[in-house]
DNA sequence: AAACAACTTTGTAATGGTTACAATGTTGGA
DNA sequence: TCCAACATTGTAACCATTACAAAGTTGTTT
């Protein structure tokens, strides 16, 4: 994903560019760790150090509400954001905390803008939670 | 729903009962708002009035532990309950902030306790938001 | 180029939900 | 009755998020 990429990827939702828009949605674009805000922070910081937490917090919201990112809930404790914005399903490690994607049910992803008793559905969440492939190998790992 | 159903209901969860405990978690059984910690406290303290904000928090947790009820993460900014365990969905409605009870879809339902892309499935969610039929008629009036 | 208005970023302070903790109260068995 | 384990309470701390005002940036007009 090049910069250019990322500024075309701006522009497609009326979204302004400036420096700090496009290093986090750059970030977003070409990671899948579903990060929280100190987690970009913390990336991007080092890069630009006079980067804040509440331009991160405010260019994550607006990213939101112009559809160019998602806002996951799974984790009760932190907001986690995803550059992936086609309908798709999420799995939480509780042992790691780490967020995977999944497919989205079709019957569950056809309900998107249809009205289901009488409610308009405009936004779709799908949520598994357990423990991840990878927790479970180390898990066999230590009992050896 | 009955006190005597509710001290039933937590000793069939290895729940110790208490006055709070009863009080609580008869809310929850008699109540399908999904309340938050707020919601609850406000709701018993009238009738309890040396009922603590912590004990609501540290009772719920040990109900959620122990499978008594469920904790929901629709809400990014408040965590909500039900004590209603069975698997269905919820719709958040953006306008009015309700919870409203939906069916879940059969084919997700299917994959508790199962392994998906090799993670073990404990917990399964299913949110839809948008705007409820209340507010939808709400809106219409509004324009008459 | 200077002036200006609109917009963006920044750092700090405030907010509010949740948790930690220590003191107090309650319960049930020896 | 005594005692130990457990439960509740109120306060303080924590921490993610938001509010706000000051400082910086951009693009336009003259
Ligand atoms: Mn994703
Ligand atoms: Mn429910
Ligand atoms: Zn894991
Ligand atoms: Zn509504």
């Amino acid at each position: 994903m090049k910069v250019k990429d990322t500024l075309t990827y701006l522009k497609a939702h009326d979204i302004k560019p400036s420096a700090q828009r496009l290093a986090i949605m750059n970030y977003l674009l070409t990671h899948s760790n579903h990060p929280t805000v100190e987690v970009i922070y913390q990336a991007l910081s080092t890069k630009m150090p006079t980067l804040s937490r509440t331009t991160v917090y405010n260019t994550l919201k607006l990213f939101v509400g112009h559809g160019a990112s998602l806002s996951l809930t799974i984790d009760d404790q932190q907001q986690s954001f995803d550059g992936d914005t086609s309908l798709h399903a999420h799995f939480l490690c509780t042992r790691c905390g780490k967020i995977y994607d999944l497919p989205m049910d079709d019957s569950f992803k056809n309900q998107l803008g249809k009205t289901v008793e009488g409610h308009i559905v405009t936004e779709l969440h799908q949520y598994y939670k357990g423990v991840c492939a990878t927790c479970i190998k180390n898990e066999i790992k230590s009992l050896k």
